[in-house]
DNA sequence: GGTACGATCACGGAGCGTTATCGTTT
DNA sequence: AAAACGATAACGCTCCGTGATCGTAC
């Protein structure tokens, strides 16, 4: 194994988080130093950078933190046995709703980018509707 | 012109907005009602509606209440009168702000896709390097 | 032994959601 | 006159940012 250790600060550099994040996730569950030096300091191992990595990337599914730490639980623990048929179900439900949100921002994401050029364009010079009401 | 106005529940549908948020836009001075009733009820028309409808495109953006609301006074202005050429580059600036924004925004997205794919296969179908450090 | 670096409160703020209470519209 | 709709506080919540004050690492 891999006994490495890093204090939090590295770790939030890599993570691409602030300390104040990486702390903040500690404190609802998400993602918990693997132990903590004589005097307190954070240490953290190369799994806890995957998981602050994997957290990160997964931010945009819009999920909130009690249903990302399941997720990831319910992920770990399909690593190494078998899961319940109840389990995998609320594993694929979950992933559902995440595909389902990035497919919403996407959208959102397509038209904020056409709503940009609208109001860059020189008045007129594109089609009036770019804007439209939701279905 | 169209005099015809809505209340703001009729509004808030249409734009896709809560109640609470078309009332907060107004508070924060994005959107306000061409009037109100006697009684006190906001009356909207046509360009409010579409006003509302624009803000609900660029939140994506990222952008702040505050920068919202002066990229779209600016892009008002421009629509009636010539800009300075101080106006003139703090709208460009804004628009810049916003279509950075979106690229991180599309950058993400692609990368949380990854990694709800990663989350989804039966461990080891799909590369290791899914997630990745930022830059 | 100094100078980075980290720990723990604690307050703050954006962007709304959510009652609760009361008035308006039609 | 009742059913639907709206107004105004005011508190709550998430996801952190921002000090302040103090201890740790090396």
């Amino acid at each position: 194994m891999d006994g490495t250790t890093y204090h939090i600060g590295e770790v939030a550099t890599r993570a691409g988080l602030s300390l104040r994040t990486v702390r903040y996730y500690e404190d609802v569950g998400l993602v918990a130093p693997s132990g903590r030096t004589e005097g307190g300091f954070r240490l953290y191992r190369e799994t806890d950078v995957k998981r602050l990595l994997l957290v990160r990337a997964l931010k945009p599914t819009g999920l909130s933190v009690e249903e990302l730490a399941q997720l990831l639980a319910l992920h770990d623990r399909a690593t190494s046995e078998e899961l319940s048929a109840v389990d995998q179900d609320r594993l694929a439900g979950l992933l559902a709703q995440a595909r389902q949100r990035l497919r919403i921002e996407r959208e959102r994401l397509i038209a904020a980018e056409l709503a940009v050029e609208v109001l860059a364009a020189p008045a007129g010079q594109l089609p009036e509707a770019a804007v439209r009401e939701p279905a």
